[in-house]
DNA sequence: TGGATTTTAGGACGATTGTCCTAATTGGTC
DNA sequence: GACCAATTAGGACAATCGTCCTAAAATCCA
């Protein structure tokens, strides 16, 4: 039991199969058999698909602002909290292997469907951008912060992509170091 | 009539349609349309959708193997012809902004699909690395060409996600003029 | 012109999709 | 034990999917 509900079982599920099978290509049945219930039973927690979507997107919104929160009590500087989003890519380095930066398929995927929801899936990225942005100012980038934030939110995005593509987990963490120089030298040219 | 055939005319739509709407959104009949011929007729030309596939993939390859083949005519140094790759972000930028970049998303969403055709898509992604790494070998960067290449293609790949999601092209603008001076700088570095 | 070949249109097929209805079951409250 | 609400299972539904068959039309060649 614990303490989720069915309704949270199913967003669970359908969070992990729409990152890993993507949003089409997950069906009703795939959920359904996922949490253990009919699949005519579906109705009674979702109308409809987008429903769910809706709900997976709010919910991995919900999450993310939460460790954002989390990452701004660790560290004192804002460099520290930065190089928190980087590791990222090293801590879900499997997943990334496999199936590619969440934020970034699944933003791809609607915008190809011309979906409704588009919108609030880029949410997922103005989260990280509005938070790294804060960040770069605190570090003294006034001016190009957002360029800084923009820039560095790029850089992770391709580097998902093609360890994805290729499989190469030493890619990522080459580039992960790039990155790290990257930062420190942000942090040099910040204070003159 | 032109040279074109009703195979390669399918062809064609098939590849517009799999860039826009992705692969598994693309029906029969979407391209029956686009190409004016009903819908039971495909079966002729094509037995499967992943022959369909596979052959815009073939389609792909070739013709950038032909744009490589042209860029690597243009300029006599290799970095101008590196530039010419940097350049596509703004050639292409208007379908960028909306759909993406046609071989990450594809990529992308054969991952998920755990598609059989996938390694072919990812060739696209290698002809772009084997042709960049002797690019950079010509710029005396003999020992770190790969890393470089992998490096260029992730950034270009990076700032295409983004761009679609934000529908920026300013962005893409600044992102390209960084790249062009990191590439100066490569210059630079690998003459010492 | 006549016959062979290529190309076509139309529709059947089984499976699967998202959606929706209804009747049965469960669980808690008096 | 009786009542009420929450939750369930099962299946109907229309539409669409990829696939495949067949007969007609178009095209080509002798």
């Amino acid at each position: 039991m614990a303490r989720t509900t069915k309704r949270e079982e199913i967003i669970q599920a359908a969070d992990r199969l729409f990152y890993r099978r993507g949003y089409e290509h997950t069906s009703f049945s795939d959920i359904a058999q996922d949490v253990q219930i009919s699949r005519g039973n579906f109705y009674y927690h979702f109308k409809t698909k987008d429903e769910i979507l809706d709900a997976v997107i709010q919910a991995r919104l919900a999450y993310t602002q939460q460790m954002l929160s989390l990452w701004e009590t660790e560290g004192d500087r804002p460099e520290e909290r930065i190089r928190c989003f980087i590791r990222i890519l090293i801590v879900n380095q499997a997943k990334i292997l496999s199936y590619g930066c969440p934020v970034g398929t699944l933003c791809s995927e609607l915008a190809k469907l011309g979906h409704p929801l588009q919108a609030d899936a880029n949410k997922l990225f103005t989260l990280f951008r509005v938070w790294l942005r804060h960040q770069f100012v605190k570090m003294g980038h006034a001016k190009d912060a957002d360029d800084l934030a923009m820039h560095l939110l790029a850089r992770s995005q391709g580097v998902a992509t093609l360890a994805n593509a290729f499989h190469d987990e030493t890619f990522i963490n080459q580039e992960v170091q790039q990155l790290c120089d990257w930062l420190d030298a942000q942090a040099i040219t910040a204070k003159t």
